[in-house]
DNA sequence: TGTACATCAGTGAACGCGCGTTCACTGATGTAC
DNA sequence: TGTACATCAGTGAACGCGCGTTCACTGATGTAC
């Protein structure tokens, strides 16, 4: 069956958004071109029609990751003052949701190890773009302080929150991962000049 | 051929130690069992002589990772006084040396994400114990500080050192690896109450 | 002490199975006349 | 406007391949007599 060409595209985007989900989710290796396909309801060959490998499929997914990443937090945060991004940034991040949504979250807690022991070079350097587009926008909304850079400091803040939920997410026992978050979310907010969170919303 | 009880134990081990070594560099799906058999002069079929599964291996590989790198840092910091030895685990964890070797540094940086993925129990039981270790071996060095207790700086400060070198093994370009350890070293030794790193001994 | 047998770590061929990829085919739609 | 043809996203069977696992077998050594 022939289709538009706008029907292209719209079939590529959805096959992107899928993988982007179940490699985080699950891996790279850990997802089947044939899985992907059947979650948007098409068979495997026609893969081959919209991409030229699996290889090829896994690089352009990590830069959906993180444009998917960075949609779903501008919604949340637009139009708010730094250190309110700042603070709803670090909360977020720093979650049991974001800990249990991995398919949903920031690639660099799901995808780090994988892409590190990867050879292919686009998906790393899609990677590396995704990290510098975080630290950026981390660093904007930092001050300098006691002579460290924002930049510096941006570095700092997101490997503590990267490792956090990393962490959180292999440990098993419920207490020491709540935990982990926990004190890690506080430890962040205090590096970054926010005040203590309220108690009490939190059960 | 038959051989004698030790000669059987220390096969084990000798597989035990691939694996964990294999395992660390290219997780636990990288590898297979032919592979690690191989390594250690042996074919495959042999394996099942010491392990029921490669799920079992993998859960046993972990106690070993932990194992050897408890090993391999308190070679370097017997008798050292505490801040010494915090300012030694610190500078030695977040380097390029532990970034580039894999095979022989620390689980959570290498596994955390595959063991956060797998339903693995035994192996994520092992790790749990593991993380434990390590917090209670960083919360002795570590003195309590303004109201946060040593155990809650001890998470935060792990976080931070497995989250950067996660990142750095991650990010393809050097100049953004080098940047992220070396903010990082230096605020989590800062944040441990260490004096700054000498200059110079770094080109 | 010497002999017959049992044991069992290790071998290597074989098994299912799932994976990434290929390919001949389909058929609705765009295009040329 | 109507007709013939070309296009190409998508189908589904088939392919090689590597993996975890099984299994009949080997043969040096421990054990029973």
């Amino acid at each position: 069956m022939r289709y538009s060409a706008e029907h292209k595209n719209e079939t590529r985007v959805k096959v992107l958004r899928a993988a982007a989900s179940a490699m985080r989710a699950h891996g790279p290796d850990g997802v089947g071109v044939a899985d992907i396909m059947r979650g948007v309801g098409l068979t495997h060959g026609g893969f081959y029609a919209h991409f030229r490998s699996k290889e090829d499929l896994i690089a352009q997914a990590v830069t959906q990751m993180f444009a998917d990443a960075r949609r779903r937090f501008q919604r949340v945060t637009a139009n708010l003052p730094a250190a309110e991004a700042l603070g709803t940034y670090i909360d977020r991040y720093v979650s049991t949701t974001h800990r249990d949504d991995a398919a949903r979250g920031c690639p660099l807690t799901s995808m780090a190890a994988d892409l590190a022991r990867s050879g292919d070079g686009a998906a790393r350097a899609a990677f590396d773009t995704g990290v510098r587009g975080i630290l950026d926008m981390l660093a904007a909304w930092l001050p300098a302080d006691c002579g460290v850079s924002a930049r510096a400091r941006a570095a700092s803040l997101l490997a503590e929150m990267a490792g956090a939920v990393a962490l959180a997410r292999a440990v098993h026992d419920a207490d020491l991962s709540a935990e982990i978050l926990c004190e890690c979310r506080a430890a962040i907010r205090a590096r970054a000049g926010l005040p203590p969170e309220q108690q009490g919303l939190s059960a």
